[in-house]
RNA sequence: GGGCUCGUGGUCUAGCUGGUCAUGACGCGGCCUUUACAAGGCCGAGAUCGGUGGUUCGAAUCCGCCCGAGCCCA
């Protein structure tokens, strides 16, 4: 090892390309092999929407922590990356850094800006994420918008469609008005708007008025229904009867629902297709007629008769003056509400109905929960989301999105009967608006003319299928001679869908956000589960979210949020690292400088041992037949110490396995046995204590490898590397116990004991090499006798087990709750008044008298204290007493 | 508005099925130059476990309500 302090700078850039260009973490499994042998991560792949954060960061490093977890257990690792940069989010980071809009540009030139933009930072992503020690696999990646991927999704989409899981309706859209395009719900948020609210009056035909309050009065062309609430009594009277809505005339049935909301306005409400949500509710429950009276650019429809041709905010104020002539306005008031608005323009989104793709979700929820109680939940507790989820489906999933950037459906529609015709499988991918369909004349009614699909699929249709697309999931179409099978049979009708790897699905673990379980996940589990009746994930790892130090979300506008930059500048990666592996898998966790100013001083600490440990026992020695009671004490205690933290490992708690190891690594090797050895090896030949500082110090770093990545593979490959057979730590397999026995009882008496000492020295202001003339232990501590004399510098140590100057007098009995509380129950306050007085006594038993009740042995502990009349100062170590002289 | 989650010393955190001195880290104070590490070691102070009511012999732990925070969905 080199001299000096650990210089991460140095080691971590240079480990981090020499994993690469030596493909350390390749995937090295075959079809063949035992899936046993195998473990595959569904690696998230990023949205290319910007630069890595710190959210990537915790992310990437807990899934590493799984990949080299299980990469020393002797599984080859299957860990791709891929990047999600077919969708919106691609869209607008293009538009963004580029300063242009999608609608000035041709299509097809507006994709090739998307794909300049995000290849460029795809690089700078990936450089990223290898800067941080992610173990990926980087000759397994892929691109959502690429063409493999493509044509996986346009296949998914034909064989949902071709076992009748898709169809296609019109139906109520999101529609933002100032950029002319549907969008999804998860593009929207509430936003706090001034408005004003319209008391109009309508008339009952052939009866009395009555009042509705709106925002919104240029939809009264667009009214449908007016409704109340059925518990409303005092409007209970109009339910049944017609309305005719004031200025256009038309008359709509008055019909009762329980969305009404009796504290708004009058508690009348009038339905237009479509105002918002509760519209499109409305509309479908009770089937009623569409009146469209804004387009898509937001401009009245004939439908608003008088009006149209008005954008639907002038034909607002246009509809007001109106009402007013006409006396139908009865008062107008300032209000504050929330709106929907288009989260990117800010402009208040209008429900349009649109012809849209679907994929049937509702018939078969059952089966899904089902599917996601079969995945081990990492924690447990996120499953509940997921369920909740899949309980309160309303809706089928909407696939189209009219968008510029995107994989197009694979669908022409007959220009005469529109019926659907699709790509052949064989030919995917395709583009529609630039291929011709497969057939010459529709095969329902014959005509020759088609219309290509100009929609593009919603990203998760795509982002739902990344087990298959990383297992090579495809359609291979049947050899020429096989084509006179059974055509009734779709699989010999011309071939079948394969894996090129089927080894990597069932994936092993799908690691992901919570905020995604209604996304990705559940999407993943249906389109998987309908293309290859399996269930895609043997587990899922749901990770928190970082917060800033003070706990809370970390985002732009609150101007709180830490970039990994920054952090990596002035820590190492590892240190990262270890502050990553701070949290319950599961939890949030804030970001905290002091977590990563611990994971350096870990690093420091592992790296000065390390280099004692080479100069105290630089050359490998053989195994002695017998090691002694000390080294066997530590080998022991490190056995504990690899099963706790296998077992942490194996149930992603990853915080106490950093914890455990870190706490065995500072106390009981670097501060007990190594001082101790120190004295041993020191112009000493001592065989026993070499071997075994070497095998404890070689197995922490294994330990610690899968969060220190760094620290350990530099110094592992300057002590360890040559007499093992791995090119690196990280492939090395993972520590077993070595079933070593020993007196732990004694080992950890006399670590007490040499603590004691410590102590003893450090309250007095000693320098802990003082020299003490005699040391006498009251206590069995067989066989660490001379450890303790030579770490301590006692002149002399005895031990013995008769007390005959320590005296130990009783000052208190230890109840054991547990025992007592279910036996004696109410007495328990009366016996602890007795035992607090010093009213109580024991008899010839030993049996405890107190409060009239006899409680058998077995039921307390006497608390002792030791007194000492002899020579010298007592001390105590735990069970044992020592005596300094 | 609904669902889920979280709330433990100054800060972060352990504490599964209730058992009585609540774990550890960081920070803080004091002491110790010990030939790996003073960026180390030892010791110490610091918590009525968000609030409140209940169940129980006994509650950080179980239940109700309230307050605060976060995520998802309306």
């Amino acid at each position: 090892m080199p001299d000096g302090a650990y210089d991460p700078e140095t080691v971590e850039s240079t480990w981090q390309e020499r994993w690469v260009d030596e493909e350390t973490y390749a995937y090295t499994g075959d079809g063949s092999a035992d899936p046993d042998t195998h473990y595959a991560i569904d690696t998230p792949p990023p949205t290319v929407s910007g630069d890595l954060h710190m959210g990537h960061l915790y992310q990437f490093t807990l899934q590493d922590f799984v990949a080299r977890f299980h990469r020393m257990r002797d599984e080859t690792v299957f860990f791709p990356f891929g990047f999600d940069d077919n969708g919106i989010a691609s869209e607008r980071l293009t538009e963004d850094e580029l300063g242009i809009r999608h609608q000035d540009y041709e299509r097809r030139e507006f994709q090739q800006l998307c794909r300049e933009v995000c290849t460029e930072y795809e690089t700078q992503f990936r450089e990223n994420v290898r800067d941080l020690a992610i173990s990926v696999d980087w000759t397994q990646t892929y691109q959502t918008i690429e063409p493999r991927v493509r044509r996986v999704s346009q296949l998914s989409f034909l064989d949902l469609y071709e076992q009748g899981r898709e169809y296609r309706e019109r139906a109520p859209t999101i529609w933002c008005p100032d950029c002319e395009t549907a969008i999804s719900q998860v593009e929207t948020e509430d936003d706090e708007r001034d408005a004003q609210f319209h008391d109009i009056a309508f008339s009952v035909v052939g009866g009395d008025e009555f009042v509705i309050s709106t925002t919104r009065p240029e939809l009264l062309p667009a009214c449908v229904a007016v409704f109340v609430h059925p518990d409303d009594e005092s409007n209970a009277d109009l339910v049944g009867e017609r309305a005719r809505i004031p200025l256009f005339g038309h008359e709509v049935l008055i019909r009762e629902d329980e969305r009404v909301d009796r504290e708004t306005g009058s508690g009348v409400v009038m339905c237009c297709t479509f105002g918002d949500q509760t519209d499109i509710e409305w509309y479908q429950a009770h089937d009623l007629d569409l009146r469209v009276a804004i387009d898509e650019s937001g401009t009245m429809t004939d439908v608003a008769g008088d009006y149209a041709g008005l954008s639907s905010d002038e034909a607002g104020e246009a509809i007001v003056t109106d009402l007013e002539e006409a006396g139908a306005l009865r008062d107008r008031r300032d209000i504050t509400h929330t709106v929907n608005v288009h989260e990117r323009c800010g402009v208040g989104v209008e429900f349009l109905v649109t012809e849209q793709w679907y994929v049937r979700l509702l018939d078969k929820k059952e089966t899904y929960l089902e599917a996601g109680r079969e995945m081990d939940w990492y924690p447990e507790k996120m499953f509940t989301r997921y369920k909740h989820w899949i309980e309160g489906l309303q809706w089928d999933w909407a696939i189209s999105r009219q968008r510029s950037s995107g994989i197009p459906f694979p669908v022409w529609y007959c220009a005469d009967c529109d019926e659907v015709v699709t790509a052949d499988r064989d030919s995917l991918p395709v583009d529609p608006l630039s291929e011709a369909p497969p057939v010459d004349a529709c095969p329902a009614c014959g005509a020759t003319e088609f219309v290509p699909e100009d929609d593009v699929f919603d990203t998760w249709a795509t982002s739902s299928l990344t087990p298959l697309i990383n297992a090579g999931w495809d359609w291979h179409e049947a050899a020429a001679d096989g084509a006179a099978a059974d055509d009734a049979d779709p699989a010999a009708l011309g071939g079948e869908f394969r894996m090129d790897s089927p080894e990597l699905y069932p994936v092993d673990m799908r690691p992901q956000g919570h905020d995604i379980i209604s996304f990705w996940l559940f999407h993943t589990v249906v389109k998987c589960l309908e293309h290859t009746g399996e269930v895609p994930f043997d587990s899922v790892m749901i990770n928190g979210m970082v917060l800033d130090e003070r706990r809370e979300k970390m985002s732009k506008s609150r101007g709180n949020v830490v970039e990994p930059d920054e952090v990596l500048s002035e820590y190492p990666v590892d240190a990262a690292r270890y502050w990553a592996a701070g949290s319950a898998v599961g939890d949030d966790l804030p970001y905290k400088e002091t977590g990563l100013k611990a994971g350096e001083r870990l690093l420091r600490k592992l790296w000065n041992a390390s280099k004692l440990v080479e100069s105290l026992a630089p050359e490998p020695v053989e195994r002695p037949d017998d090691l002694q009671a000390l080294d066997r004490f530590l080998l022991a205690e490190l056995d504990s110490t690899v099963e706790a933290a296998t077992e942490h490992f194996e149930r992603r708690a990853f915080a106490k396995a950093r914890d455990e190891l870190r706490t065995t690594f500072w106390h009981t090797f670097c501060d007990d046995y190594l001082e101790i050895a120190k004295g041993r090896l020191r112009g000493d030949d001592d065989p026993s204590a070499a071997w075994t500082l070497r095998a404890a110090h070689e197995r922490f770093l294994r330990l610690f490898a899968p969060v220190l990545a760094h620290v350990t593979e530099a110094v592992w490959q300057d002590c360890y590397a040559a007499e093992r057979d791995a090119e690196s730590v990280h492939l090395a397999d993972w520590p077993e116990p070595l079933g070593v026995t020993a007196d732990r009882a004694a080992g950890e008496r006399a670590m007490a004991v040499v603590g004691a000492l410590r102590r003893y020295k450090s309250e007095r202001g000693l320098p802990l090499n003082d020299p003490l003339d005699e040391v006498v232990v009251h206590g069995d501590v067989e066989g660490f006798e001379r450890a303790i004399a030579r770490v301590m510098h006692a002149e002399s140590l005895s031990t013995t087990t008769a007390s005959a100057d320590v005296e130990e007098v009783v000052t208190g009995v230890d109840l054991d709750y547990a025992a007592v509380g279910p036996a004696y129950g109410e007495r328990v306050d009366d016996i602890d008044a007795g035992l607090e007085a010093g009213d109580y006594e024991f008899d010839t038993d030993g049996a405890l008298l107190v409060a009239d009740e006899r409680l058998d042995p077995d039921l307390f502990e006497v608390e002792r204290e030791r007194r000492f009349e002899g020579e010298g100062t007592l001390l105590d170590a735990g069970d044992a007493a020592v005596v300094v002289r």
